[in-house]
DNA sequence: AGCACGCCGACT
DNA sequence: GTCGGCGTGCTC
């Protein structure tokens, strides 16, 4: 059948659908087209043409395609399809998700030629009315601009566009076609020169041109970014395309401008702020093979690029890469299944690379790049722990800890409180009765936010407010109990009164550039505290913070999240890694009730790599990855009974396949939004036997019934566990 | 996912 | 007697 394609939509629908193709049309894979599907008008994507249909089904004609090229590139569509079979999602969602959203819903792959407009030479604004003062302020300003200004130019710079309409009417301004942006060859600045330990790590950079990944591991402040700068000046054809993926919160304004300093208009961002033109406007510029170097959150691994030459993944050991809902992939994964496939150089860079990287480049997977000295003279900081088992607290923090951050204070310095919970406390319990506030809707207790006296839930969207008494014996003896920001924040600020405490977590950076203000007074030197969670781990230079300080490290020493030993040293490393930029010598203040654990001494005493080791050796023990492939089936409904018979079934169908499977067992928080949550492990060494148990299965599901409300999902390579 | 069809409760 | 609740089944 040479007259028939095969169609995906996007739907979670584990099926493809044939379609006739009419006589005198053509079609390629990649390629949109409008289908009939059912009673609905959608788009479709052509995965394959000249297919032959299951038997005894009569095909309906393909509606006209949406443009006369494939919109997905054959690379592209390739990676796709791999993450569609490695993370068991649907094909369909898999490929719409490469598109651009204005693709997905149909609007035609190209932009309405933008318009711009330039003062006619003799445009006098002293013609101009008194009345048409802003009309007047637009004629000044454009005839003060050397060329076409875009109209989006005009607007942002507070003009509207009923003042353009007025000007153009009275005929004192004219249209023209705006130029595209040219890179200004003249304000690119050129690199700083590399360090000695920079040039020999920069040596064991891959040869560009052909797939090899390489890990870089580089302490906090050795410079990586420099690295990579340099990798992409040198390597880079003036023709391609590179890709440098981040995490979301390291995508700021600051990198930006860093590398456009460097490759000016070449660089372009990928980002969820971006809005559906913009998105498609970045998307149609590398799908024509502009020479962009994009640098972009995960799902910027899905663009179509025409010629990419090197692909870098910085903070590769960052979990944000993991999608944590619906199409799970990991960014960082399927960058360097995109190297494989586009026979280019990867290079992963991190200070705490993950165990798995590091496991790779153990076994030669991965190639190692070591950069283990700091810029100029900042040195790595001093750590130490310190046990708080029988020592008085002030608000979590010892005496000595006081006393260590009233030194760094006088001294003119400044320091950073990491604590790992937001709000001012996790528990309000009675003191009397021993009732504590749980969530209706979750097996979670309520965290007690003083700055609002509410309580809420961190797992919904549930809040009410603080009561003033024990709700069930009406004691006042009903108090927040361990330790939030706000609540290190109060006791710092009572302590050191005349020292400004700086608050940094999801809830003080809420709005929009907040975060930016907030960290203006850090940057400007003055002594200070910052209190806040993992979010002053990531990306932000402190250079004047000598001393870090965290309250409670003991969080991850027990849990039953396998990967949290690993998680721990990397947060803690990362913190710390603000301390000590510059010539001050940083320290390092751990605060927790087991300094005894192996973990926390070696983490004071030991490499990073050497810890990585030791973590390896745990994980090939316990059967774990990466020694073996791990996958998650969760399911969810409205009852446990009905989410764990579920998974009973399904370990019953997957259970003659001979690979581990723990469960089902209830989820951690087994009740979250009043939905019972339970899961199924799998792990094999074999990692093709568990994808091949794990399609059939997806396969069993989708035909069996399941019971009324019960959702589920697969994860594979789960990053969180419980 | 949509969107239909279909079979049981409170309204004109 | 109908409007409409959302359970289950299908889409080439």
């Amino acid at each position: 059948m040479t007259d028939t394609a095969r169609i995906v939509l996007s739907r979670p629908l584990r099926q493809a659908f044939d379609y006739r193709i009419p006589d005198g049309q053509t079609v390629m894979p990649g390629q949109r087209v409008r289908v009939r599907f059912g009673r609905q008008q959608l788009v479709g994507l052509v995965i394959a043409t000249g297919v032959t249909p299951p038997e005894g089904l009569s095909l309906r004609p393909l509606g006209p395609p949406l443009e006369d090229w494939a919109a997905l590139p054959d690379d592209t569509r390739e990676l796709m399809s791999w993450a569609a079979r490695y993370y068991q999602h649907p094909l369909g969602e898999c490929l719409f998700m490469a598109l651009p959203p204005a693709l997905r819903r149909g609007q035609p792959a190209s932009l309405p030629t933008e318009t711009g407009w330039r003062a006619r030479p003799d445009a006098d604004p002293d013609t101009l009315p008194p009345q048409a003062r802003k009309q007047k302020m637009l004629l000044s300003w454009l005839k003060q601009q050397p060329d076409i200004t875009r109209e989006s130019t005009i607007r942002a710079e507070g003009f509207s566009l009923a003042q353009i309409r007025g000007l153009h009417q009275r005929g004192l301004i004219d249209t023209a076609t705006p130029k595209p942006p040219t890179p200004d060859q003249a304000y690119l600045d050129s690199l700083p020169q590399l360090t000695p330990a920079q040039q020999a790590a920069y040596r064991q950079l891959p040869s560009p041109g052909a797939f090899t990944t390489t890990l870089l591991y580089g302490i906090t402040g050795s410079g990586k970014t420099e690295l990579y700068l340099h990798y992409l000046q040198e390597h880079l054809g003036a023709d391609q395309q590179a890709l440098i993926l981040v995490p979301e919160i390291n995508l700021t304004p600051q990198t930006v401008r860093r590398f456009r300093r460097y490759f000016g208009e070449r660089i372009q961002v990928w980002h969820s702020a971006l809005n559906d033109t913009e998105r498609l406007r970045t998307w149609l510029s590398i799908r024509r093979g502009d020479p962009a170097i994009v640098i972009g959150t995960r799902s910027a691994v899905t663009l179509p690029f025409a010629d990419i030459g090197a692909i870098v993944v910085d903070e590769e050991h960052d979990s944000s890469f993991k999608q944590g809902e619906g199409f799970r992939y990991s960014g960082r994964d399927l960058a360097v299944v995109r190297g494989q496939m586009n026979d280019c150089p990867v290079i992963l860079g991190s200070a705490t690379p993950s165990t798995e990287s590091f496991h790779n480049a153990r076994t030669g997977k991965y190639r190692l790049a070591r950069l283990e000295e700091r810029v100029g003279d900042a040195r790595p900081p001093e750590m130490t722990l310190l046990d708080i088992r029988s020592r008085p607290l002030e608000g979590g923090l010892a005496r000595p800890t006081l006393q260590a951050i009233g030194e760094r204070i006088e001294r003119g310095e400044q320091v950073l409180v990491f604590v790992n919970r937001r709000g001012y406390a996790p528990v309000m319990m009675c003191f009397d009765c021993g009732h504590m506030m749980d969530c209706p809707h979750c097996d979670a207790r309520l965290t007690y936010h003083r700055r609002d006296r509410a309580l809420r839930c961190h797992h919904c969207d549930h809040q009410r407010a603080a009561p003033a008494t024990c709700p069930e014996c009406d004691s006042e003896a009903f108090q927040p109990v361990g330790q939030g920001t706000e609540r290190t924040e109060d006791i710092l600020e009572a302590q050191f009164p005349e020292t400004p405490v700086i608050r940094i977590d999801r809830d003080s950076t809420r709005r929009r550039g907040r975060i930016d203000q907030l960290l203006a007074t850090v940057n400007d030197g003055t002594p200070c505290i910052l209190v806040g969670t993992q979010m002053l781990a990531k990306g932000h230079d402190f250079p004047n913070v000598s001393l870090v300080v965290a309250v409670n490290a003991d969080g991850g020493l027990f849990s039953v999240d396998f990967r949290a030993p690993e998680t721990l040293i990397q947060t803690l490393l990362q913190v710390s890694g603000r301390a000590g930029r510059h010539r001050i010598p940083g320290r390092v203040l751990i605060q927790t009730c087991h300094s005894d654990h192996p973990l926390l001494q070696q983490l004071c005493e030991a490499d990073y790599p050497d810890i990585v080791d030791h973590l390896l050796s745990e994980r090939e023990a316990l059967g774990l990855p990466p020694f073996r492939a791990m996958a998650i089936l969760r399911a969810e409904s409205r009852d446990m009974a009905d989410s764990l018979a579920f998974l009973d079934g399904a370990r019953q169908m997957a259970a003659r396949d001979g690979l581990a499977i723990w469960g089902p067992l209830p989820a951690i928080i087994a009740r979250r939004a009043d939905r019972h949550r339970a899961q199924l492990v799998f792990v094999d060494e074999r990692r093709s036997r568990l994808q091949h148990t794990l399609a059939q299965l997806c396969g069993a599901l989708d035909q069996g019934d399941k019971p009324a409300g019960l959702r589920w999902q697969i994860d594979v390579d789960p990053i969180e566990t419980g």
